[in-house]
DNA sequence: GGTCTGACTAGGT
DNA sequence: AACCTAGCCAGAC
């Protein structure tokens, strides 16, 4: 059976482009509402790159930080590329690019 | 096999 | 409205 880490790495990737997901709603989607954490933390260790970690951002709509500004800036980028456009404190609105899963 | 860590979240101050 | 605290749980050492 799947790991945890299997499980969100599923459901990233099944995001779809142009759309965006938070911590807590890829880990509801997995199965496990309570691992936001570990959402964040497996894409940390994520070192594939059929893996949309970029378009996974935190509640409040913003990139979370890491330890490295750099990190940040490309997924900032990355996002834009999907014709995501960033608020002027560099936050997305999630009312308008917050992925809708259809029922599976 | 106990302890520490961590890309989060929600609630309180 | 911004900052702080506690809760949460699966990996890595």
């Amino acid at each position: 059976m799947p790991s945890t880490y299997e499980k969100i790495y599923s459901i990233v990737k099944k995001i779809p482009y142009g759309h965006v997901a938070t911590y807590g709603q890829i880990a509801k989607l997995a199965g496990i509402p309570r691992h936001a954490r570990q959402v964040g933390y497996a894409l940390s260790t994520l070192n594939n790159d059929e893996t949309p970690w970029h378009r996974v951002i935190n509640a409040k709509g913003e990139i979370s930080g890491r330890s490295n500004p750099d990190f940040v800036h490309l997924q900032r980028m990355l996002l834009e590329e999907e014709g995501i456009i960033f608020g002027n404190d560099s936050r997305i609105p999630l009312e308008k690019y917050c992925w809708k899963p259809e029922k599976s």
